[in-house]
DNA sequence: CCTTATTTCAAATGGTCATTTGAAATATTT
DNA sequence: AAATATTTCAAATGACCATTTGAAATAAGG
């Protein structure tokens, strides 16, 4: 253990990204132990195999880009909602358009919205229904009348939406400015 | 000859459903061909190759949701911005909640968005560029005064992003619903 | 320094994939 | 109906994948 990083975190940042790139099925063991300068096998003795290291992979970037770019950061004393709603929105967005290791979770998400795969289950519960609370908690106290339930969840998707659809759009956006031409 | 549908056509309607579940890449030839009740070798034989027939999937995806819910038909005579809203908005939705063929563009559409291929390019070309140049212009034409295009963009951005959020949360929803608890 | 535990490694295994092949079946034309 | 063109088919090919294996290298403990 010469180096300051071990094998096994190099192994996990390097999933991050591969992962991140190209989601669950399409990242290959080898080319993440290439990144890693790991051996084919690192993997399977480190992790067990490809959905474990998966598993540890998202916690990780969770973890990274919450601590990095909480939710609730940038709170005033005694916030009204459209300070919950910057606050929300400011951490949201900062987190697509983050270049470093932060932002690779927005990415993460955006991979299991299209191919899920059996961790999505945890994420929903763990990380997408909380900071869905969060949001909805604030909505609900900060209006003086009663709204219904159906409304406060349409409000929820305008904010969600609008912030999540940087993240979704991402290759377009990259296609308009001429950053990329094709995948792979 | 004997069916109502050639071999070809059974092919490119296999072909629609199995890259919007799965993506191209992951969508397998054969499961594709066992869908159209169609032998191995038959995608290689009217198409080519899987990248062809997916040309000609995307395309005829795109043709039968546009035709289904095209974005300028509840359209009022003499219609203010707010219609044009809503008629694009009612399209999208629509498109995106449809659970014929013609709901499967937008799934086609997410896939490219998290894995793009060469097609992306096409597709934003033939398809996205012009349908956000239709709201662009009618953003622009119906208010008064002029607006900086950075905010048109944000605007228009606002209008796309809360529709399209139904189409990449899908996951999530059908996760809350219980329909599915995990993919394949 | 020797012994033991941990970590790395190259090569092998078995499965799946897109694509090819050439023969067989079917449809079309003469 | 014979000849020709088109379409289907089962089997083979070669590439790549996740995972396994057992030996080699390295680190840790006595």
């Amino acid at each position: 253990m010469n180096n300051n990083q071990t094998t096994k975190e190099k192994l996990i940042k390097a999933g991050c990204a591969i992962f991140a790139e190209k989601g669950y099925r399409d990242a290959t063991i080898s080319e993440i132990c290439e990144l890693a300068e790991a051996n084919i096998a690192a993997i399977n003795y480190h992790f067990g195999d490809k959905e474990s290291l998966y598993d540890e992979v998202w916690r990780h970037a969770f973890s990274i880009t919450s601590s990095t770019y909480p939710i609730d950061r940038s709170l005033p004393e005694a916030p009204e909602l459209k300070d919950y709603i910057y606050s929300y929105a400011f951490a949201i967005i900062h987190r697509i358009f983050c270049e470093e290791e932060a932002g690779l979770f927005p990415k993460l998400l955006h991979q299991e919205m299209s191919r899920p795969t059996l961790a999505l289950d945890r994420i929903a519960q763990e990380v997408l229904f909380p900071q869905s609370q969060f949001l909805g908690k604030v909505v609900r106290a900060s209006l003086e009348q009663k709204i219904p339930e159906e409304r406060i969840r349409l409000c929820m998707h305008s904010i969600i939406g609008q912030c999540a659809f940087f993240n979704f759009s991402r290759p377009l956006r990259e296609r308009v400015i001429g950053k990329k031409t094709m995948s792979e």
